[in-house]
DNA sequence: CATATATATTGAAGGTTGTCAATATACAGC
DNA sequence: GCTGTATATTGACAACCTTCAATATATATG
C-alpha cells in the first residue's frame, strides 16, 4: 500500500461529477430489481409477441406489479408498447438498451 | 410487429431464472447510489490512499453516511480496508469489480 | 492515565420501493 | 347498450434505504 505523510490528501476530486453519478446510478437502479430484468429478458427472447397476461403467466407475481413494473421500464425508454385489440404487446428498444449498456460499460472500464 | 392468433403464448420460460435474477440485480443494486458509485471512482483513482476523512471531504454527506457506504462495499467485496495507524486506507478489489462486471456484461448480451 | 483524532456503530426519522386487492379504463362481440 | 376480457391505475401497507446526531471503539501522544 502507498506511503503517505498523513492524513488528508491535498485534494480530491472525483472524475465521476454528481450529476453523472446521479444518471448512472438511476440506470443501474431501472434495472435492479430481479423481476424488470426476467421481463426484459422475457421480451428480449419473445421479442413484440409478448403481452401482460403472458408475462404475468411466467413470473411469481400478480398483474398489477407486472403493470408497475413494464410501467418503469416504458418511462426509462427500455420498452415499448403496441396494442393490438384487446392484447398490448410489448418489445424491447434495443438501441435504448445499447445506450444504457455503453453508459454502464463505460462506467466499469473507470473503475477497472 | 409479429402476428399472433390470440393470448397467450403457450409457454414463456425465462432464460434467466429467479436466482440468477436475484443475484444480477443485487450486483446492480450495490453499484446503484451514486455515492458509492462516486466512492468506488476516487478509491479506483487514489488506489490504496484514501482514508474516510478523505472521502467525506470529496463527498456531499457526513462521515457516519460515508462509513455506511464503505460498509456496503465492504460486504459485496469489491474494496478493502487497511488500517494504519489512526487512519483506514481502502482500495478497489480489481478482480472483484471484474468479476461484477462480467456478470453484468453477460446480462446485457442477453438483452441486445 | 488523560486527551485528541479517525472511524464504526446505533438508533431514529423520513423517504422510497414493492406488492396486491380493488377499481377503472379500453376494447371486442353480441 | 350490455357482457366479458386485458391492462392500467389507485390506494394502502409493509419492507427497505438513506441520512445523520449521538455514541462507542481504536489508536496515538503527552
Amino acid at each position: 500500500m502507498a506511503e503517505r505523510a498523513g492524513c488528508c490528501l491535498p485534494k480530491l476530486a472525483p472524475r465521476l461529477d454528481a450529476a453523472e453519478a446521479r444518471r448512472i446510478s438511476n440506470d443501474l437502479a431501472i434495472l435492479a430489481h430481479p423481476i424488470r430484468l426476467q421481463i426484459l429478458d422475457l421480451l428480449a427472447q419473445y421479442q413484440g409477441q409478448v403481452c401482460v397476461c403472458d408475462l404475468e403467466a411466467a413470473l411469481p407475481v400478480k398483474q398489477p406489479t407486472v403493470s408497475h413494473h413494464l410501467k418503469i421500464l416504458r418511462e426509462a425508454g427500455l420498452i415499448t408498447a403496441e396494442r393490438q385489440g384487446l392484447w398490448i404487446y410489448y418489445s424491447i428498444c434495443c438501441d435504448a438498451v445499447q445506450t444504457m449498456r455503453e453508459r454502464v460499460m463505460a462506467q466499469f472500464a473507470f473503475l477497472g
